[in-house]
RNA sequence: GCCGACAUAGCUCAGUCGGUAGAGCAACGGUUUCGUAAACCGUAGGUCGCCGGUUCAAGUCCGGCUGUCGGCUCCA
């Protein structure tokens, strides 16, 4: 409907497709004058009024070649090219639906009339290219969703607005975790507050990969291009690297004057590792674990808050093991997401990529390596789907997705496995038979990049973090100046446990620095007054609003012993 | 990279028709010493993202660039 008022409104606007999504809809559009914020508004006035018109839609079945003359007639050459693909396909029929004079396909079911669609909301207008393929022509994509009624529209709306206050971007600056500076376009100035974040999480999977057999490795950042030739990088990857180029050379190929390239991943450097030993089948699977930055040279018009940069950290992981150890050592990784998203509460969904139709390896190396995957995934009961086609060509993958709060899926965690790399860097180990063998590797990261992880964390929290991960676990206040020498006391003794304190000293009222504490979201306010002082204590106040804030008088060893225990990490 | 929008003080934002830039908070100085979400008075703070153009005059209009945002493509 919404696409005939746009015909109407603009004539000579071609029509392309128009599905539902999850929250509403889409309808492509070729047109050379883009729409405009006012054309919007314009657009979602017509199409609201057709709604009262309540026309019928009317469905009808037509043939090949009437469906060709129609949308031929109507100079709607996009919708001809769909036409011909649907019934190439083996469609016998091609369902009309019309309401008005206006008509397009659909599979359907229709409502029975325009009155009975409520109310639309159209929300925004983007570039959109025609058949998803960037080589053609780009449409406009007006985005847009509809109600029964009003009342459930602005409730949504509101529900929107409500998760955009959550946003990573809107809360890393407010409570102060990290910045972004135009001179550096994609990576991350961490402030204090964010750097305090980043390693407790850092220090927590490194606890974690200490216990589960891992050793941490560092590996240099740059490396000769030779290394990347080898690994493959140069021929596929080399567009997203930041390449150094020699100065003094003359060739005008940028090929031959870069000399070095800043890593964009751990792998083949893991591996040349692994190759200055001789190995044994005895000591696989070996798992090396790094968190060195890593540089991906993304496209500008990608790069979004701390979901996409160009530099970041993963907790990388690969695991070089026998083919026999694949299935145990997937259902451990699985284990081992499942326990950390747990811990944090992030619902997620593993997503399985199966076989894709370029690719290397036999179809019985294949069959192996999914029946693997599939086996681990189903015995750890984690809510999973199938992705046929789209795992890596070397082999195949889960991948571990999450929400932000406006929605939009981000792929964190990852298990692939790698029949190609050990093949290409001549890995081996030595075997029971006294053999060279050909090991596999298992690429995996659980947070996958911290940056990511730290941007889908704020909003999941809202930036009010758990006491082990919070920048700061509790902020010191005191009544008067004359309880400073106390504070200051509490302040070094909890330190000194190892905790994150911070000490407000300013002259303000005590309401005003429990406001400034409860804005930063810390987890525990400790007032100091004649009481505290006296008693050798502090009256915690927990973040949040409400009567039960204020926890009362405490012992300062029995609050000490409290806050430690909830600062230990729960993996 | 492509399409579109946006860029004003540290932050959030106002700035009408083109006539020489403003608020709140934060900061700084002073006063205040106070018991659970904002004490009071004062001071300072700007190359209106950058470059160019139109104009007697540009934050405002036009062009280019950079960055950010919403999508698309991409995402080993």
């Amino acid at each position: 409907m919404v696409a005939s008022v746009v015909q109407r409104l603009f004539p000579g606007t071609q029509v392309t497709i128009g599905p539902s999504t999850e929250d509403g809809f889409y309808y492509d559009f070729f047109r050379k004058e883009p729409f405009t914020p006012e054309d919007l508004e314009r657009i979602e006035k017509a199409a609201n009024e057709e709604i009262k018109r309540d026309l019928p839609f009317v469905r009808k079945e037509v043939s090949r070649e009437e469906a060709l003359q129609l949308f031929d007639k109507l100079g709607e050459t996009f919708k001809k090219e769909i036409v011909e693909d649907i019934f190439s396909k083996g469609a016998k029929t091609l369902t009309l639906y019309s309401h008005g004079d206006w008509v397009d396909f659909c599979l359907g079911p229709h409502a029975p009339s325009t009155g009975r669609i409520g109310v639309i909301k159209l929300l925004n207008v983007a570039g959109a290219y025609w058949r998803g393929d960037h080589r053609n022509p780009q449409l406009q994509r007006i985005y847009g969703t509809a109600f029964f009624d009003k009342k459930d529209l602005d409730a949504w709306l509101k529900q929107q607005e409500e998760a955009r206050k959550r946003d990573h971007r809107k809360l890393g600056k407010e409570l102060d975790l990290f910045a972004f500076h135009p001179a550096a376009p994609g990576a991350v100035f961490w402030t204090h507050r964010g750097t305090l974040l980043f390693h407790a999480l850092s220090n927590a999977m490194r606890g974690l990969c200490l216990r589960n057999g891992y050793q941490e490795i560092k590996t240099p950042l740059m490396f000769n291009k030779m290394l990347w030739e080898r690994s493959g990088h140069w021929g596929k990857y080399r567009e997203n690297m930041f390449l150094v180029l020699d100065p003094e050379s003359k060739e005008k190929d940028i090929d031959e004057r870069a000399t070095f390239s800043l890593k964009p991943m751990n792998c083949p450097s893991h591996y040349l590792f692994y190759q200055m030993k001789k190995h044994s089948y005895r000591e696989l699977p070996i798992r090396y674990h790094t968190q060195d930055v890593l540089h991906r040279n993304e496209a500008t018009g990608v790069l979004s808050g701390l979901t996409r940069v160009r530099q970041f950290q993963q907790d990388d992981a690969h695991v070089i093991l026998m083919e026999s150890q694949i299935a145990d050592e997937v259902k451990r990784l699985t284990e081992l997401i499942k326990k950390v998203y747990d811990a944090l509460g992030l619902g997620f969904r593993a997503k399985f990529g199966t076989r894709p139709p370029q690719r290397i390896g036999t179809d019985e190396m294949w069959d192996r390596a999914e029946a693997g995957l599939r086996a681990a995934i189903e015995q750890t009961g984690v809510d999973w789907m199938e992705n046929p086609g789209d795992g890596a060509f070397y082999g195949p993958k889960l991948d571990f997705a999450v929400k932000d709060s406006i929605g939009r899926e981000w792929q964190l965690g990852t298990i692939q496995l790698d029949y190609n790399a050990p093949e290409r860097f001549e890995l081996g180990y030595v075997g029971e038979d006294n053999k060279e063998h050909r090991p596999v590797v298992i690429h995996r990261a659980i947070y996958g990049s911290f940056e990511r992880f730290i941007a889908i964390l704020i909003e999941h929290f809202a930036g009010n973090f758990p006491v082990w991960l919070a920048p700061t676990q509790a902020r010191i206040i005191t009544v008067a100046d004359r309880h400073m020498e106390w504070a200051r006391e509490v302040h070094a003794r909890l330190q000194e446990g190892g905790l994150r304190i911070e000490a407000d000293e300013s002259s303000e009222k005590l309401g005003a620095k429990i406001r400034d504490a409860q804005l930063m979201k810390i987890p525990y306010t400790l007032v100091i007054g004649d009481k505290e002082v006296e008693g050798r204590g502090v009256s915690p106040r927990k973040h949040g609003e409400g009567k039960e804030a204020d926890l009362g008088f405490q012992q300062l060893d029995a609050f000490a012993a409290k806050l430690s225990a909830e600062a230990r990490p729960p993996y």
